[in-house]
RNA sequence: GGGCCCGUGGCUUAGCCUGGACAGAGCGCCGGGCUUCUAACCCGGAUGUCGGGGGUUCAAAUCCCCCCGGGCCCGCCA
């Protein structure tokens, strides 16, 4: 409702004012929707904009169209404000599943996150690419894509050869060790030997020269050290909410020949270029430095490779959605401006910028970093003690339950509610704190909400509403398709991590203020609707956030 | 040195793309509210040269330029 009288009103004034940009914006406290296109007329016009508003309104309120919004104009504004009608037509749509998924449409898109090398956990950088991608690729499903995500494996590169370089010298380490933490040990290890022994190098590069010509023993030991560590990777994002529909494994591009292929069409390019190195020249595109696709040993470097992966994911998909740390910033822009030379589509890439420790940037390789399963482990006995302090009547599992949950909850609304371009430092004290600006606080408003309903037992459904904080609440209700339509269309999830705020604050002020059970009907069944309206949009909310929208906690 | 990003009350942050009505929140601080639908809550209060300077505009946190501070990138790594 929200986006059909947007629009509406878009196109009367657009029609009123033969065909000027209508201005439209969030009306905040003075009406639903507000324009500034009498300023814009004042100049073209030479009139004062008041005057302009003045008779602007007066003939908008005269369209039939535009029947049930309230026009008025104060001042040079042009104020409008939904009708009764609006309300009771936008609760009606809240309380069905499902409110707030936009219509189908055919779009296919693929969202790659996360993508961290094999090498060692997720650590809290990584895992803001995880939150990020996964909730965009939420959000796009919400707004009607067909989504897919995918994790691209990189399983030859130099940090990958090292690590099965490590395995062999060390024996692979304890199986009872998880997948991921037991490689990084060898990890670890191995880069303090070579950084002791340059020497050593030359066995990282034979291993790769071997990886790269697809002899066998080399390929499958290099295969067997990622899966071991990708196992372990999974069961962490698992334990965030997050599965990828499919992995995608960098060395398949090399042996299927695609990257071959790729070179094959670089050389027809006129940035083209070739000397010890293949490289091509992007300078005329604004890329000073040499874009290196395959070194003078004749290994392609990721460069060629991810051209590879591209090009075949966008055989897959009318879209690409990549989400990269902010350090990929050049070489993703390289990556786009290649695949236009070659007549291929770029993906759209959401950079994020890092994620540091208090003293300073974090380092798989030095194994100084802060593990995801780390703040996983610690953010859930935080919530056990609280839940174990609030809630004593519950048994022990299902208080551990709810702790898991509330914690995924907190660490995913911290990530997600910053926007991406923002450097964060990462923070324990912030990470455990559960009030108002947490994804806690989210699920608070949720199971209080489930506790009224679950109280009332059934009702009839119905409409209509004047306090003011009613009125509130169901308009804020009624925004959320169009913010799912707005965070799909800017890529930016953190939209609807503030939306998901806003709501639970103004359910929490009308939970103190306005009495449910104990009011005297037609208000009780009013409110109870309303109430019910609240509570399947922050739920279907929850839930494209990736968050347990729990009935009790 | 060049490029990209950030700089909003003590701290964290929304708003910036698409300029407009008093810059919203959270933490912390001060004061109030649990025999009443879950107090992970609510109500009230103090705290802001929107990094600095210039410009464009009827109007600038928002657009442009310069400067300062911080981060990232500039590899035959990924």
């Amino acid at each position: 409702m929200y986006r059909e009288n947007r629009d509406l009103l878009a196109r009367a004034i657009r029609e009123e004012t033969g065909g000027a940009d209508p201005l439209l914006t969030d009306g905040e406290a003075h009406a639903d929707l507000a324009s500034t296109v009498a300023f814009a007329l004042a100049k073209k016009e030479r009139r004062r904009p008041p005057e302009i508003a003045q008779e602007l309104a007066g003939r908008l309120a005269k369209r039939p169209d535009l029947m049930g919004i309230r026009v008025e104009a104060t001042g040079p504004y042009l104020n409008f404000t939904f009708g009764s009608e609006y309300l009771d037509r936008s609760l009606q749509a809240a309380v069905k599943p499902g409110y707030g998924s936009l219509p189908r449409r055919e779009e296919r898109v693929v969202v790659e996150h996360t993508s961290a090398n094999p090498n060692g956990p997720l650590h809290v950088g990584h895992i803001r690419n995880t939150i990020i991608g996964d909730t965009l690729a939420r959000v796009m499903k919400k707004a009607g894509y067909r989504t897919e995500t995918q994790y691209y494996v990189n399983d030859m590169g130099r940090q990958i050869a090292i690590v099965s370089w490590g395995v062999d010298r060390y024996g692979g380490g304890d199986p009872a060790v998880k997948g991921d933490d037991r490689i990084a040990r060898q990890y670890i290890a191995a880069n303090r030997e070579l950084e002791a022994d340059p020497a050593l190098t030359s066995e990282i590069d034979r291993l790769m020269q071997q990886v790269e010509a697809g002899e066998p023993e080399t390929v499958a030991k290099f295969r067997s050290a990622v899966s071991i560590c990708l196992d372990g990777i999974k069961k962490t994002l698992a334990d965030l909410h997050v599965s990828h529909d499919r992995f995608v494994w960098e060395s398949d591009f090399v042996r299927n020949g695609d990257v071959g292929r790729v070179l094959d069409r670089i050389r027809l390019l006129p940035e083209y270029r070739r000397d010890e190195t293949v490289w091509l020249d992007l300078a005329p595109h604004g890329f000073d430095k040499r874009y290196i696709l395959q070194r003078s040993d004749g290994t392609t470097v990721y460069a060629a490779r991810d051209l590879a992966y591209h090009i075949w994911k966008a055989r897959h998909c009318d879209r690409m959605i990549d989400v990269l740390g902010a350090d990929h910033k050049l070489i993703g822009a390289q990556l786009q401006c290649t695949l236009r030379l070659m007549g291929e589509t770029p993906p759209s890439i959401v950079h994020f910028e890092f994620v540091s420790l208090p003293e300073g940037s974090m380092s798989t390789r030095a194994g100084k970093f802060v593990s995801a399963d780390d703040l996983i482990a610690e953010v859930e006995g935080k919530a056990r003690e609280e839940v174990a302090r609030r809630r004593e009547d519950l048994g022990e599992a299902e208080r551990h339950a709810i702790a898991r949950s509330v914690a995924v909850a907190a660490i995913r609304y911290d990530t997600v509610k910053v926007s991406p371009e923002k450097a964060m430092v990462f923070d324990w004290r912030q990470a455990l704190d559960f009030e108002r600006q947490s994804g806690p606080y989210l699920q608070y408003a949720h199971a209080r909400a489930c506790s009224i309903l679950e109280k009332a037992g059934p009702f009839t459904g119905s409409f209509g509403y004047s306090d003011p904080h009613e009125i509130a609440l169901a308009k804020m209700i009624a925004r959320f398709p169009s913010v799912i339509e707005q965070a799909a269309d800017q890529l930016a999830p953190h939209l609807l991590a503030a939306y998901a705020h806003r709501l639970a604050d103004l359910f929490n002020t009308f939970y103190q203020h306005v009495p449910v059970l104990k009011s005297e009907s037609p208000s009780r069944e009013r409110r109870l609707t309303l109430v019910r309206g609240m509570q399947n949009t922050l739920r279907e909310c929850l839930e494209t956030l990736g968050i347990d929208a729990l009935a009790s906690m």
